[in-house]
Order: structure tokens, then sequence, then C-alpha cells
DNA sequence: GTAGATTGGTTTATAGTACAAACTAGTTGA
DNA sequence: TCAACTAGTTTGTACTATAAACCAATCTAC
């Protein structure tokens, strides 16, 4: 992260990665990183995603090297549960704080300068 | 805002209205929200964007009645400016405003039960 | 035992979106 | 006057999110 990025936070915001950024995921990611592990249901259930939806989602959050689906049966019930990769855990933790960073900048200073 | 979309940040997460949560309308947004008013050539190089991809961005918000985009010469030279509505105004320092409780409210406390 | 409903998801089809490349209209410089 | 530049807009494409349809297995009622 360079000095020049941390003086644009306008520049920042609209370089945003959208893997993460996006609504759903962001829901998916940040509830992981709260909760450690979770299974479909439930985060069907705190998102208020669809299924179908969710599932899209997370196969994307797999593919991406995010989260970890694991399949087991309880009983007879099929499972998938989720938590996330290490890469998953500091992405998110970062895309935080990285936010947390640019709003801070933004309402702080006068971070950006008066056109002429 | 209901007290139950208060309890449920995860969800709310999901929620956010993806005009303004767009990298590329956020900062167009963030930063007319801090400057006041800028001019096109200006808010191009704050965020980074293509020309063609700012004035599509400019136009989308402009039709939901977000930013004023106003057009005039400057010697012979064409200007475009924008700035935001009052509507522009309140929805971006309500994002800002949502997302920070958010957050707040993630990292506190335990805002996400665990699955059994 | 078998018909229908339920669980726990995945796949598919479509509508919407962001983006870059191509274009437009006018201006300045040589 | 011809080329290059300014200040954008329009267009085409490739991507993406989403809901609807689907699937396989289990449970329940009869």
């Amino acid at each position: 992260m360079s000095a020049q990025e941390a003086r644009e936070p306008v520049r920042e915001l609209a370089e945003l990665d959208k893997l993460l950024h996006e609504p759903a995921r962001l829901a998916i990611l940040t509830a992981l990183s709260n909760c450690g592990s979770a299974d479909f249901l439930f985060l069907q259930n705190l998102t208020g995603l669809t299924k179908g939806n969710l599932s899209a989602h997370l196969s994307k959050l797999e593919a991406a090297g995010l989260v970890h689906i694991d399949k087991d049966f309880v009983g007879k019930i099929p499972r998938t549960s989720l938590n996330l990769s290490s890469t998953g855990k500091s992405k998110i933790r970062d895309y935080w704080q990285r936010l947390e960073r640019i709003r801070e900048t933004l309402s702080s200073d006068e971070a950006v300068p008066l056109p002429t």
C-alpha cells in the first residue's frame, strides 16, 4: 500500500475489490468472519438470500479461495458447512480496515481538493 | 429504520443500495459530498475512471436524481459541472452512517449468533 | 409400499451492468 | 488546411447477479 494510495481515498473507493464489495458476498464473508463456521441454511437465514443466490456466491468465493465448503451428513440429512480460508480471513479484515481508514480520512480533513 | 433492521447487521449488508454501493459511484458521490461541486475532468482525475465510464455513471446518478449535471462554456471550451442534489447529499451521508453503524455493531458484540 | 410434501441444495436462463473502444463535435496549433 | 487535442457521449460486449426451475434424498400419511 503506497503513500500515493493513502492520499487518494476517493480513488481507493473506486478501486475496491468487487469480489468482496458485492453486498451479498460482503454479508457472507463478514458473517463467517464473525462466527467462524456456519452451515448453509443458517447463513441463508442470516443474510436473507435465496438458496440459489447463496449457492452461486459461495461457489464464487470458493473458486477464489476465500471460503472452504465442507459437505457431510447429520444423520441422514446433508449439511453444507462454510468457513473462511486464511486468505479469506485476512481479505475481509483488510477490506473493513481499508474502508474505515478511507472514511476517517475523508471525514477528518480536506482530503478532496476543490477544483478551480 | 426498524429495530429489526438494527439487530440484523449482516442482512443489512446484503441489502445495501447498489446504486450507491457500486465502487465508481461511491467514489463519485463521496467526492462530490466532500467538495460540493466539481467538473468532469477534475472528477475523472480524482477517481481514476475512464471518460466513458464516468459519463455513464454520472448519467445513471442523474437519472436517479442524485446529481445535477450543468453544462456551460469557459471561453470556448465546454465544461460539465457536477453537484449533488439534496437527495444525493442525504443518501450518501446515510450510506456512510449506516455502514459505520454496521461495522460498529459487528465488531463490538456477538452480533452474529453461532449455529449449532 | 407408495404418493405427496419437505429438506437441502445446484443448475440454468435471463435481465441488468460496468466497461472500453469507437465515435462526435468543436478548438487550437503549425 | 490539416493534424492533433479537448471534452465528452454512444455503442457493443463480456460479465454478473438473480430468480425460477430442477434434482436427489428423506419423511409422513395412508
